[in-house]
DNA sequence: ACCAGTAGTCAAGATGCTTGACTATGTATC
DNA sequence: GATACATAGTCAAGCATCTTGACTACTGGT
């Protein structure tokens, strides 16, 4: 499987100079451990039997709380379009993790709750976060690993007020789109 | 089997209550804070002129240095398959950003290389990544933005391992390879 | 009753990835 | 050389995800 090494000699010849190194800035940096993560987390969801586990459907139902919320709140939360909102519901009613219900208050809104079979797959998924969170704590240690999170937790903390002041000063991006 | 709906009250409740709590452990957060940079970091190519940039695309040039490389070892070293690649390539030749010529050495090989219009934007990307980077070090310090880098950068180092202890020792996930 | 705004749906299409099947070339073996 | 297998790349089809545009149904203010 890895016998493709044998042959690296060609391949340092045949550039003008030997290869540079990869990227090593704050953006590839996360996206690279943004990416391990997501795929070790789908990959144990999915042996832990949960079939339909996607990305992208993970990325949408971290915005849903256990008791439900309004599809159309959802909607405001997610960063995409209420239309993409609603084809990764669709997908997940029809996989019976959640379900939509008609809102009792708004006769235009829906109501978008777990199933059991939807809860059973958070209380999964809380597992594996918990081991995966474990296997980080042993390779950086306790203070390393809290560091990580709360520089994490500050950058998301001051990314509104980045915006706002983005939004406020430039003119690149009309919000009448 | 469907009980659940005899509790729409307390839906409702639970919704009144405000019992929304976003994800906050070290997965949801590397994704926020990755989506941000991305976003971010595309935006700022596409104000630059670069209309072409998408983030699939910075992903795979990532990949390949300013000399360039044979499109096999692009392939090995990205994690996609090889026909994603190709026709990520096809895509990059067409606006201009690479050329792919052959390989003296290898009668089957191709080299990508970057033309002059690719090297352009290579340029106005680091120019981008520093700017960005200063912001982040404003919200951050110093100190707490290098701690930030180097528990990321440990992260990636000791992935490997994992990797290797993962597929040597379980023998869990047969997924598709 | 009217009408502007909101919630959700339907339809069509673009992008980014996948697997399967294929051609061309290199390499090892006899 | 002939043969067989491996490697590099391409072509085609399809799926998942996300987009925009057009639409229906409902709400609330006047």
């Amino acid at each position: 499987m890895l016998d493709y090494v044998s042959g690296e000699k060609n391949l340092v010849k045949s550039l003008d100079e030997k290869s540079e190194t990869l990227p090593d800035h704050i953006g590839w940096r996360l996206w690279q451990a943004s990416r391990a993560w997501q795929t070790e987390f789908a990959a144990a969801m999915r042996a832990a039997g949960h079939h339909w586990f996607t990305e992208a459907r993970a990325g949408l139902l971290g915005h849903i709380p256990r008791g439900g919320m309004r599809q159309s709140a959802l909607i405001e939360r997610s960063a995409i379009s209420k239309q993409a909102v609603q084809q990764l519901l669709d997908g997940l009613e029809t996989e019976g993790v959640l379900q939509r219900l008609p809102d009792p208050q708004d006769g235009r809104g829906k109501l978008v709750r777990y199933t059991r079979k939807g809860l059973d797959a958070l209380r999964d998924g809380d597992r594996i976060k918990l081991q995966i969170e474990r296997s980080y704590v042993a390779r950086l240690g306790h203070e390393r690993f809290a560091a990580l999170m709360g520089a994490l937790r500050s950058l998301d903390r001051t990314q509104a007020d980045a915006l706002d002041k983005a939004s406020g000063v430039q003119d690149d991006a009309p919000e009448s789109k």
